[in-house]
RNA sequence: GCCCAGGUAGCUCAGUUGGUAGAGCAUGCGACUGAAAAUCGCAGUGUCGGCGGUUCAAUUCCGUCCCUGGGCA
């Protein structure tokens, strides 16, 4: 039974990895699904884009052999996915038997993904194409707070809620309330049910002590480079996407570019990288510890963990 | 050895017509409902190169020494 959908079409008996990058998430997930029976899916957004193999540390070939992998690499870089799309995706996964018979394990490091998993995330109105890219145009021409002050014309509830230079947060209520006519907020309150069964539900997040943890970001990006990420950020270069695409923002990416262009030194993009790698850590620490309620088991970095199977 | 330019926050630098200083980045803390490796908020930091002098008061002016660049020999 374990990984199929119970009564209520939820997803029992699954295990959430959750942690900073670099904490060894990857790691401890195939572990436990090879001695568990486990099926690994992909909760990172980053590591769902393609080409991003090394600079989003995605399991390599030789882990990919040790136990089934979901929803890593699936999306082109020049696509923009989201955590909607992602629950989707999770979804077709059950709906397509491909985590039948195996105790599903959810891992990575991007905090709203283990919400929409484990509390469900509020159905959204679709946006329009148009719609999205005009609002956005009109942020780079105008400026976050213009557009805050056009939303407080349009939705003053939610202009409220939110800090007028927040340009992304502004443009997402302005987005919303122009598709639907119906505020942000109104949307917010209502919460769709979550994809796991909570009940069934193992939830485990490293919380490493954060100067091991720069260490170890440290080691790591220096043996991508090693690898070739350079090689990936000139790959992605030569797809000339747009720079506001997600993929595009991958930690790496535009510091390896900068200096693949001749702006910067390598050195002073390594430095960059890896300090801006540690800021992620650290925004990914802070969600976790905040925002995780006391279901959630907290591990020391290289902590085992005995999970029992179902 | 001489000349010139510098030595101010962890880094790069601004500034003070003499009243003990500030930006960006880094760092620390936080927020977070379909871009979340995103987006945004708050905060701290200094023997202003050393030692003397002038002055009520020197990081600022003067002297001297040290250090770093560049030039001349």
């Amino acid at each position: 039974m374990s990984g199929e959908m119970g009564e209520e079409g939820r997803i029992r008996n699954a295990i959430l990895i959750a942690g900073p990058t670099a904490s060894g998430k990857s790691k401890l997930a195939l572990e436990l699904a090879e001695k568990l029976g486990g099926a690994i899916v992909n909760a990172d957004s980053m590591q769902v884009y393609g080409v991003l193999d090394l600079l989003t540390a995605r399991p390599d070939a030789h882990d990919l052999r040790r136990a089934p992998h979901h929803l890593y690499g699936h999306v082109p870089p020049g696509n923009a996915y989201s955590t909607g799309a992602w629950l989707r995706d999770v979804a077709q996964l059950v709906e397509d038997g491909a985590l039948a018979g195996r105790r599903p394990i959810f891992v990575g490091g991007t905090g709203l993904y283990f919400r929409a998993l484990s509390e469900g995330l509020s159905q959204m109105p679709d946006i329009a194409p148009d719609i999205r890219e005009r609002w956005r145009g009109a942020l780079l021409e105008e400026g976050a707070p213009a557009l805050h002050g056009r939303l407080a014309q349009m939705d003053a509830a939610a202009a409220a809620r939110l800090n007028p230079r927040d340009g992304q947060r502004i443009l997402r209520a302005l987005e919303v309330y122009e598709a639907s006519g119906l505020s942000i907020l109104a949307w917010q309150g209502r919460r769709k049910a979550a994809p796991i069964e909570r009940a069934s539900a193992k939830f485990l997040v490293i919380e490493p002590d954060r100067e091991q943890l720069a260490i170890r970001i440290g080691e790591r990006f220096d043996a991508m480079l090693e690898r070739g990420a350079a090689d990936e950020a000139r790959a992605l270069s030569a797809l000339d996407l747009d720079p506001a695409l997600p993929a595009m923002k991958a930690i790496g990416v535009r510091e390896l570019q900068a200096a693949l262009a001749g702006e910067i030194s390598l050195a002073e993009a390594v430095e960059r990288a890896k300090a801006a790698t540690r800021q992620y850590a650290k925004r990914q620490s802070t969600w976790f510890r905040t925002q995780s309620g006391p279901e959630w088991k907290r591990l020391a970095l290289r902590e085992a963990v005995a999970i029992p199977p179902v």
